[in-house]
DNA sequence: AGCACGCCGACT
DNA sequence: GTCGGCGTGCTC
């Protein structure tokens, strides 16, 4: 309004001076500060600080390394204040347009810095000046005698828990992934160094750990008609550079992955190039090896790589000399040059969501980076997560479907057992219902395998005493503790604290302490005691401590030198065995009833994926559902193989209650070790919250204690906050923003379509 | 988020 | 008298 400067002639003039001119670069910081830094550029530094390259700068005393998103020939701010550009990393900028277009998308989205979001996208060994290129492993040193051993576990804990782990692995292993294994710092680690119970190597290394897979699928000649009606549809549309998303709902055995290669076959002849995401539980070398034995070069890139291992792929990626890429979350921002197809595979897994800063869904990511580069996603799974399912029915991504298993063979056949009427047997603690025993007990018999699932680790999940009824807790979580009796220690599984096992109750001192409730360690333990002749492994994050271990088990199970696999989580993925005839789900309820509204979702979609373990050869195959929900939805329709009918009930449900995929939702936790700090924080934010979205449509739930209320110390409550639609979550993730860049003194996280409320 | 600068308790 | 606790406030 050009008539404004005229009537306020005194602000004009106490306007600061001209705007500076000159050279001046943008710089995105790995800081949850919301703005870019102004440098200035220095004329030998003016040809290589475009958008995209990497710079060194000094940022307040420290010397940090950012990245230039834009470049300015003046400057607002103060000539006092601005510093020049130390060096320009890069010869070529490292981040193409698309790549910095996608991470300002991330960080509107998911509420966090541009610098944060560049972040995710930057290998370690890039976010740092010099990248290193050795890894320190440990393992014990002399051995320990075993007086040491207990003065260890009387005076340090965390000392003690490492070197047992040490000794129990009885060989090397790296130390950054024992000391998260583990959950401690490697302070620990360098004290038992110093006494000589630990050796701590630095190693150089640069061979790729998965570099050895090899596993042939072959390349079949002909697909099956559906196969072929999928790369219909999905082909044009690789040519035509579309954008477009396809979700391709197919069950287990139907022949995803041949679609998957076939498009990814396409996009490579075209001079394109592919990026693979798959859960990281699943990136196994038989995965990798898939794509090894059809494209040749494929990079790989996981959490367990090193940074120099992860630095090489990306780069050989950048240069356009490897066209294929296959990983886990991160690899979604491989720099491809010319990015043709996208595949995620089991889209509707929780570990696409990242947990800390940036939070982003790499689903939601790659459609968007898809739409962005002209590529093709192709988000597969055999029990699509409603979100993707409700924009598949929306006609936003096209849908396609493989609804047979490979060569017709029929879905095994799913039994469920209510566990409400089973007579107790004291032998076994009730864990097995008397169908689950003959069927175990014939399976092995006839010289064929079984699986047995438990997604819960330990032996007895709680301690409790009959005298003053009172359950032992976790002081720092307020959680029940686990009994794991091999090692006899009672166990926090939400902070790994433990502790020597109390003999009598921590509050009353009465020695009637009960061991209730079973975890995998019990059911091993049961199915030895069931079957003394079978040979059982047991696969759960207690017995496989390193990636061999895992890959040395299912070797053995493959080879038949095992009868009975009894596993959490770990093993309800991708396992393929032919012999398997017999799966047995010992509880269907552990995640059924968690505060959580995706409950009955992740409990169908865990049933399912268990259930696809069985009868994968001629032999065919028999689920066993333990369960004392035998008519919840989530189980019957399981058992069923009725993903549709699940799908619209709990869709219905969603509609219902306002939440996804019927409207978004934002998480908010609050966390301090001051309570009230926490309380206050909360309500205010909250009451602050709701008065911006005021009228909007918009639900701000709580605040509420969160579901680990105390968690390492720390008060948890938090806010759910429902949006009907986009233009809300915008308000409300720009507001919420600016509310916990204004709070100090407690920890304020912002999780932008939260996958888990816990 | 770091990391500074800046005002009040337990130690030489 | 000092070392050090963590409360605000800034970083181009």
């Amino acid at each position: 309004m050009g008539q404004t400067g005229s009537l306020f002639p005194i602000e004009e003039e106490a306007q600061p001076s001209e705007p500076l001119s000159g050279e001046f670069a943008h710089v995105a910081l790995n800081r949850p500060l919301d703005c870019e830094f102004t440098y200035e550029v220095p004329s030998e530094l003016s040809a290589g600080a475009v958008p995209g390259a990497r710079v060194a700068v000094q940022f307040g005393p420290k010397r940090e390394v950012g990245v230039v998103v834009g470049r300015d020939t003046t400057c607002d701010l103060p000539a006092a204040k601005i510093r020049s550009l130390q060096a320009v990393l890069d010869e070529r900028p490292l981040l193409s347009a698309e790549l910095l277009t996608l991470t300002r998308w991330m960080a509107d989205r998911y509420a966090c810095s541009w610098g944060e979001a560049l972040s995710a996208v930057l290998p370690a060994g890039l976010k740092r000046e010099r990248s290193r290129r050795v890894i320190r492993m440990i393992r014990a040193g002399e051995p320990a005698s075993a007086e040491v051993l207990k003065e260890l576990a009387q005076k340090s804990e965390k000392q003690h828990r490492l070197l047992r782990t040490l000794l129990e692995i009885g060989g090397s292993i790296e130390l950054r992934e024992l000391t998260r294994r583990l959950n401690l710092s490697d302070a620990p680690a360098q004290t038992l160094a110093k006494k000589g119970l630990v050796i701590i190597e630095r190693v150089e290394v640069s061979s790729d750990p998965l570099a050895s897979a090899e596993a042939d699928r072959g390349r079949p000649e002909r697909l099956t008609d559906e196969q072929s009606a999928c790369l219909e549809q999905i082909l044009p549309s690789v040519a035509a550079r579309s954008g477009q998303t396809f979700l391709l709902r197919g069950v287990t055995g139907s022949g995803k992955t041949e679609v998957y290669l076939r498009a990814i076959e396409a996009a490579v002849e075209a001079g394109q190039s592919a990026i693979v995401l798959v859960p990281e539980i699943a990136l196994t070398p038989q995965t990798v090896g898939w794509f090894r034995s059809r494209f040749g070069e494929v990079a790989v890139l996981h959490s367990r790589m090193t940074d120099a291992q992860r630095l090489d792929a990306w780069l050989s990626v950048s240069t356009g000399e490897v066209k294929v890429v296959v990983g886990a979350r991160s690899a979604l921002f491989a720099p491809v040059v010319d990015l043709g197809v996208i595949v995620v595979d089991e889209e509707h897994e929780p570990s696409f969501k990242q947990g800390s800063v940036p939070r982003y869904h790499a689903r939601d990511v790659a459609v968007e980076r898809a739409r962005l580069e002209g590529a093709v996603c192709i988000l597969g799974s055999a029990t699509p997560s409603l979100e993707s399912r409700a924009r598949a029915l929306s006609g936003e991504f096209e849908r396609i479907e493989l609804p047979k298993r490979v060569g017709d063979k029929p879905m095994p056949e799913v039994e469920v057992v209510d566990m409400r009427t089973e007579p107790r047997t004291k032998a076994d603690s009730g864990i097995f219902s008397a169908r689950l025993r003959d069927l175990l007990g014939a399976c092995v018999e006839r010289g064929e395998q079984a699986i047995l699932f438990l997604n819960r680790r330990g032996f007895a999940p709680v301690l409790y005493c009959s005298s003053c009824r009172e359950v032992v807790r976790c002081e720092q979580c307020d959680m029940s503790l686990t009994w794991h009796r091999k090692i006899d220690r009672a166990v926090c599984h939400s902070c790994c604290e433990e502790r020597k096992r109390p003999g009598v109750c921590p509050s009353c001192t009465s020695p009637a302490l009960q061991y209730l409730g079973s975890g995998s360690e019990r059911v091993e333990q049961a199915l030895r005691d069931l079957m003394p002749s079978a040979r059982v492994a047991r696969m759960d994050s207690d017995t496989m401590v390193r990636r061999e271990d895992y890959e040395e088990t299912l070797e053995a199970f493959g080879r038949g030198e095992l009868d009975v696999l009894v596993g959490t989580q770990m093993i309800a993925k991708g396992l393929d065995f032919p012999r398997v005839t017999l799966v047995g789900i010992v509880s269907a309820d552990t995640a059924l009833h968690l505060p959580d509204f995706r409950a009955a979702e992740r409990t169908f979609q865990l049933l399912a994926q268990v259930a696809g373990r069985a009868g994968r050869s001629d032999l065919g195959g028999r689920i066993v559902v333990q369960t004392e929900a035998p008519s919840h939805p989530a189980v019957t329709h399981a058992a069923a193989h009725d993903y549709d009918a699940f799908a619209e009930a709990e869709d219905g449900v969603r509609a219902a209650l306002g939440y996804p995929p019927h409207g978004r939702l934002i998480r908010v936790v609050f966390e301090s070790e001051v309570e009230q700090a926490v309380t206050e924080a909360a309500a205010s934010m909250g009451a602050a919250l709701k008065e911006t979205l005021e009228g909007s449509g918009a639900m701000v739930l709580g605040p509420a204690l969160a579901p680990f209320a105390l968690l390492r110390g720390r008060h948890r409550h938090h806010l759910m906050v429902k949006l009907p639609d986009e233009e809300t979550v915008q308000r409300a993730t720009e507001a919420l923003k600016r509310l916990a860049a204004a709070e100090s003194s407690v920890a304020v996280k912002v999780d932008v379509d939260a996958v888990s409320m816990l």
